[in-house]
DNA sequence: TAATCGTGGCG
DNA sequence: TCGCCAAGATT
């Protein structure tokens, strides 16, 4: 495999260009174009990416889409301008920022990396050992920011680059064994003079090209130097291992309605695990029986309570059903974690939650017209 | 090393 | 409909 990547290669010399530079003019005229990306032009006539955007949007960005991140992206951008800003924020308020987002340790750890730039003199690590010193920044995205934001020669390797990679030079290895062999391989491609368009390139790449699913081979910048396409199979790449069955869990969240002026019992979830540090309505332990302990008899309190529906969620690594109840009240002697919320939909509720409280809804107003 | 940790879109 | 999987990190 031809992985060299100075431009005075002796395979090069006769006016064939590298992989990394084929990529680079693809890029040049291809590139997306992102809300927290200076494009290779502004970069080319000495522009500098915001750190904190990049920090910022690369933590959003872990195993989520592009589309999903912009808005969240713009409102914490606008909201939190600096990392200062993030930084002084009340935690609760960033956990009802990230709400819907998912992955809510991504949140945790965003306040707390933010805190500890502040506290130690307000500017992000401009290498990836000092990044990776950091709460939530991992090896891929301590890679990312010295490359993009500080356009060092930072391997970046994500699940785009996975895919790519393992495609140009059809690494037979199944992941994630195949991720140190992947990363030798972009660290010696990389074009040292442009590491942060590089990435990005790559990304761009498997995004829009080199897909998981039929891959547009046609169009692709380097498809003559892609060892799968010449085998005629690249949608092989890259191997995974086989994949667990997903088991399924049951039980019920109740929606207490206060009488007096319609607002909702709600609890905070513990700071770790599922769902962590986040808010919902009061439910039964989630459990893998079939025969469940669901049912209004399961309820944290006694009250009338009327069977609203159920709604179905799938986790990363099991399947939930839950039964929906509500009832009106009058009061309720609430352990600490309990709170009555006048504003449900603006609480820290993840999705789950919120499509418990939809099903509840129209049983809410009922209860609260008649109140 | 392997399990845990959300959500939404797409084929 | 349903499995796949997305700019992974943490323990």
């Amino acid at each position: 495999m031809n992985v060299s990547n100075s431009p005075m290669a002796p395979a090069e010399s006769a006016g064939k260009a590298s992989l990394s530079n084929r990529l680079l003019d693809w890029y040049d005229r291809h590139h997306r174009e992102l809300p927290w990306r200076i494009s290779p032009s502004a970069r080319a006539a000495g522009a500098v990416p915001d750190p904190y955007h990049i920090w910022l949007s690369e933590i959003m960005l872990q195993q989520t889409t592009v589309e999903a991140v912009k808005p969240y992206f713009q409102r914490f951008k606008e909201r939190w301008p600096h990392v200062s800003d993030l930084a002084g924020a009340e935690n609760d308020d960033v956990m009802k920022a990230w709400a819907g987002l998912g992955y809510y340790s991504r949140a945790r750890n965003l306040k707390a990396c933010a805190d500890h730039i502040v506290a130690h003199g307000g500017a992000f690590p401009d290498t990836e050992s000092g990044l990776l010193n950091l709460p939530g920044v991992g090896p891929y995205t301590a890679a990312a920011i010295a490359a993009i934001a500080f356009n060092q020669p930072a391997a970046v390797v994500d699940g785009n680059v996975e895919r790519v990679i393992s495609r140009l030079f059809a690494v037979e290895t199944p992941l994630p064994v195949a991720k140190v062999q992947i990363r030798q391989i972009v660290t010696e491609i990389l074009p040292h003079d442009r590491p942060g368009d590089f990435a990005q390139a790559m990304m761009d790449l498997g995004a829009t090209i080199c897909s998981p699913k039929r891959p547009r081979c046609m169009l692709c910048p380097v498809n003559e130097y892609c060892d799968a396409l010449a085998n005629g199979d690249p949608e092989r790449f890259p191997l995974r291992p086989p994949k667990m069955e997903k088991p399924s869990r049951r039980g019920a969240a109740f929606v207490a309605v206060r009488l007096s002026d319609g607002a909702v019992l709600l609890r905070k979830r513990p700071e770790k695990g599922l769902l962590g540090g986040m808010t919902e309505p009061p439910t039964t332990a989630w459990t893998a029986r079939k025969d469940g302990e669901t049912g209004a008899k399961a309820a944290p309190f006694d009250a009338n309570w009327k069977f609203c529906g159920r709604i179905s969620h799938i986790f990363t690594h099991f399947a939930l059903e839950l039964e929906v109840y509500s009832a009106g009240i009058e009061g309720f002697s609430q352990p600490d974690n309990y709170f009555w919320s006048s504003d449900v939909m603006a609480e820290a509720l993840p999705t789950v939650m919120k499509k418990v409280i939809e099903t509840a809804l129209p049983d809410i107003s009922k209860r609260r017209r008649f109140a």
